[in-house]
DNA sequence: AGCGGGTCTTAGGCATGCCTAAGCCGGCTG
DNA sequence: CAGCCGGCTTAGGCATGCCTAAGACCCGCT
């Protein structure tokens, strides 16, 4: 089927960050409006109604005013090979070009359009046959399956847990620097000191240090 | 410069092409014909009068109708940050992922447009500073200047030379599979045994065996 | 039930990059 | 010297993907 959609599509870059966000939205199990689609790829509401329109014509969407929008099983697919490369790409640039974690996800969301299949096989032999993205988000199979993950945000853990870091929002450099420099890697190992209380920095025991964690950090991380 | 092009341009992949094709066609030295242009980008000529209106608007080009289109410094420089990413690419792709030759240039092609310079600069120099990509064609530097060569066609070698294979055409995958299938690769050593008569075959000798050499693939050969 | 407000769509426009058809222009040839 | 022919440009159109402004629609609240 991945050679099948390759051969009969002909998906633009615009069309295949529209599907990619509706993934991203859940959109393969509940109906996105197009209001939340918007807000995500920052253009107009009248935008997401044309391209909307262009996507069910293809078959790659449903679409109805009272719910909003869904992929079909071909859209999920586009949606997922998108996914697939940004990752597979993002997991490159770190272990094979020596990027840092907070460089990749630009460099990703401009190449994961062009990379043709091959070199996506290429670059997974690489790498191993890579299962997860520098990340921690699953890199979904060339069938489409995603390992599911069983992760909690670092937000909702309580005083006394001791857990391991196991994912973060690849979207905001800033903040991925920011958590690097506080010591926290993929697989890190802390214990959870002091819960955030009034909006405070959650506190962390981890290789001894005692490190505060600003809410807005750890909002995009996650363990378990 | 190099940052400050990066900068000061927003300049689209359909105008790279055409920077890069008129750089390929020597419009830094001499003023190119739009038709010369329009056959090698495979568009129409009133498509090419369009775009070298907006080209020269930007100063990338100069166009007048007597003389036909010529690179500013600046769209030559352009161009030549394009003829980096394709050679570079190409390298990568063969050094570092296992492609052949004849695979890289259309994977070159898209990519060429969307890699950043940062990417560029890790390339470079996990390929450690190479100077050549798989054809055997110079790498500009990063300042732009081309490492020149001085190789002929083999079309034009005597019987009796003895030389080395220094560049071929990337453009046609089915001639370089041809090419190594008769084992002639980058480097390899050979004499010319017999020159093309009524536009017959070459004959090479090449580690003790003959070769036949048809004249289409002569003519993208280069030795030295 | 009626109204208000937010959401979605329609209508009309703009930029890019391509096309075809038709006109222009200049040089070569009869 | 005139006419023709090939190359270039202009004019007008189409598709994509975005926008703003204005209308339609629905839901909840009074």
């Amino acid at each position: 089927m991945s050679k099948l959609t390759a051969l009969a599509r002909h998906t633009s870059s615009a069309q295949e960050d529209y599907l990619k966000a509706l993934y991203g939205l859940g959109a393969v199990q509940v109906a996105v409006p197009p209001s939340r689609l918007a807000r995500e790829l920052e253009v107009s509401p009248a935008s997401v109604t044309d391209m909307l329109a262009k996507l069910a014509v293809l078959g790659l969407v449903t679409h109805d005013r009272a719910h909003g929008a869904r992929l079909t099983a071909t859209g999920r697919g586009v949606a997922l090979e998108m996914v697939r490369h940004h990752r597979l790409l993002e997991a490159y640039l770190v272990q094979a070009l020596g990027y840092r974690w907070d460089e990749v996800h630009e460099e990703a969301d401009r190449l994961e359009h062009c990379i043709s299949e091959v070199l996506e096989q290429r670059m997974f032999q690489a790498l191993g046959a890579p299962s997860f993205d520098p990340h921690g988000d699953p890199i979904p199979s060339a069938r489409g399956l995603l390992p599911r993950e069983h992760d909690r945000c670092l937000l909702v853990c309580k005083a006394g847990e001791r857990v391991r870091l196991s994912r973060v929002s690849d979207r905001e450099p800033d903040k991925l620097r920011a958590l690097r420099d506080l010591g926290l890697e993929l697989g890190t190992f802390f214990e959870v000191v002091g819960e955030s209380r009034w909006e405070g920095p959650l506190e962390l025991r981890l290789k001894g240090r005692s490190v505060q964690v600003p809410l807005g950090l750890a909002r995009i991380a996650f363990v378990h």
